[in-house]
DNA sequence: GTCGCCTGCTAAACCGTGTTAGCTTGTCGG
DNA sequence: CCGACAAGCTAACACGGTTTAGCAGGCGAC
């Protein structure tokens, strides 16, 4: 502890050359400008023994790319089921020698701003900036300083900015079309949104983008769904006293709950009436939140595939590093596809008492 | 876009003074460098005026120093409930000016020491190791050539390091000290570790140090738990595997279980078996994972309180930077409280069946 | 008058690397 | 014998700040 690190001068020295050589060989320009392979192999050897690591800071200072991303959200690290981004960014970053910065908002316009501002003061390469549920962002100014992706969001006004999205319409689609594959074709009821595509909680491109591609389906098999219920929130409470009142009105045969917790509520609301999931009445779900595979039986759901979304998104964020200068100015909207995982939830309906 | 960022020299030329005074003003050391009110005014205006931002990565090379600290963990960003010690951490550090390298290791020690190095190589001004559950660590070389905390994490051999950590004993006191306080001197049973401070789970230390306060509890208040069933894994499966145990041999009164998700587990065996949650019989969890919330009725749980874990590492690593030299040796272990979250799952015993 | 001290400021070195321009030496052609 | 050229290397500067040493001028004391 605390002994001076080793410089590249000091390797230098200690192997009879200059600091130049030393530098070209030790970033892999040796060949490409002449340097005897003699040479080359004793600075290696001697960078090895001395145990030298580049000094990351002045090589950022002076060539301006820092091999670090910033990684900027609302709230994802402490949302029970987002980290997963986090995870993911990191680890695809890390993969490709860069470090994270992560910075945390809270949803305050001020903060993310002074986030984005003190990350390119650090001479951040780019950055990803993330919402914890998909929906219309304002960017802060000093955003377009930079590369930059969104994650999990779209810009709410007219921006060059590329950004990540689970493919949503998608998994709308995949499960209607469990539903349909189950043989239901009666006593369908929507929890969460519907029956239109205003009947949304606020700004949830999310619940639109799932009743279009349930829609899609469900009409091409001429299913009509037989009620639907808005909740303001998606928290199993919320879906609990849906599940409740739909249970005064109808018998239901399947529920499609646009989320896990909502599904997790309507369980509660099941049980208490003594149904049984799936003899008595279908579940399904969707993102595939821890929740899903602790119910009896396991929800089947479709999942938001978090850790790919980050992975993702410092994907397209290195790769916009290398096609800089390329004038690339119309925005990309890349979608991640959201795959369904089969629990015990969906039963074709019990013969007989449709 | 695109345009060079205002530097130093700009501001000292445009306000005409030398590099150094605007350097002197700018790091607010104009004071006592005797710098006249009049030219700090002005580089402070010019400053201002043109949008300057200070180059970290210039300074940090110079002073060794780079406002920033790295968050290295196995698996926290991942984990569902262990995230809001990631967002403790960063909140906590950019309180204080400090951006937040995340990285993950996913247990990995290669991976470790990588992350280590090159979080080193960028001059972080500390680190933070974290771990997911509590337990003995093995700490990476490289751990030691700068400032460090453990958080939730005791080093595996003998260390200087720090390190904060729940304080699991506390809460096994105050766990046992609501079902006291309840009422309950019969009928008490544990679900996950147990009887014996060796019925535990590999390497859970969370495990013995909440058993030890219980025990101190209820020796005191002569309780005597009837079974106790230790569950290799504490997932919601294991615990209603256990609670089934019981239920086929006993008629419980009160169930201790290890986390919210053995108690989870708990709740679907007792609606299973007619029984209902707190009438018949009473549940305790520990953690505050967010399934207690969702639980009809709430889980009464002792919180690990996430947030204030990662804020407390940052805090202590922080304080290492101004102590440093002042050789203080002796690793130190900061306890952190865990508070009860009443919910509505313990009731009194009721009368006549004990 | 001169010595020392204080005020207000600046020139220059420095942090550790990348990069440009150019130097030496040897070979070969004419 | 001279010039052109290639191979192999290096001196010096740049990046954008901080820090050290010291300078000019005014002022009071002796």
């Amino acid at each position: 502890m605390g002994r001076r690190r080793v410089t590249l001068a000091d390797v230098a020295e200690a192997s009879g050359v200059s600091a130049t050589t030393a530098s070209l060989v030790l970033s892999g320009r040796a060949r490409e400008l002449r340097i005897s392979e003699e040479a080359e192999r004793r600075v290696k050897a001697t960078a090895n023994e001395l145990g030298y690591r580049r000094n990351t800071l002045s090589v950022g200072l002076r060539t301006g790319r820092s091999q670090t991303i910033g990684f900027v959200s609302d709230t994802v690290a402490s949302s029970d089921l987002a980290g997963g981004m986090i995870e993911g960014a990191v680890e695809a970053a890390h993969k490709r020698g860069f470090l994270v910065f992560v910075g945390e908002s809270g949803g305050d316009p001020a903060v993310e701003r002074a986030l984005v501002e003190t990350m390119h003061d650090r001479r951040v390469d780019g950055i990803v900036f993330a919402a914890m549920y998909t929906r219309a962002l304002a960017l802060p100014d000093g955003l377009h300083d930079g590369p930059a992706v969104l994650l999990n969001a779209t810009p709410a006004s007219r921006s060059t900015v590329h950004s990540v999205l689970p493919d949503e319409v998608g998994a709308g689609r995949s499960a209607a079309q469990v539903v349909v594959d189950a043989g239901h074709r009666a006593g369908v009821h929507l929890i969460g949104a519907g029956p239109g595509l205003e009947d949304i909680p606020p700004n949830s491109t999310a619940a639109v983008e799932r009743l279009v591609g349930m829609h899609e389906v469900f009409q091409a098999a001429g299913i009509e769904v037989v009620s639907a219920h808005r909740c303001p929130k998606w928290m199993p409470e919320d879906g609990y006293t849906a599940t409740r009142e739909v249970l005064r009105r109808h018998r239901p045969r399947m529920l499609v709950c646009f989320n896990d917790r909502l599904a997790f509520g309507a369980y509660q609301a099941l049980a208490e009436a003594g149904l049984s999931v799936p003899d008595d009445v279908s579940v399904i779900g969707f993102d595939d939140h821890p929740i899903a595979s602790w119910l009896r039986p396991r929800l089947t759901t479709v999942a938001l595939p978090h850790h790919d979304l980050g992975v993702r998104a410092v994907e397209v964020l290195l790769g916009l590093f290398e096609r800089r200068r390329r004038g690339n100015r119309t925005p990309v909207v890349h979608r991640v596809p959201m795959p369904v995982r089969v629990g015990g939830s969906v039963a074709p309906p019990r013969a007989g008492n449709a």
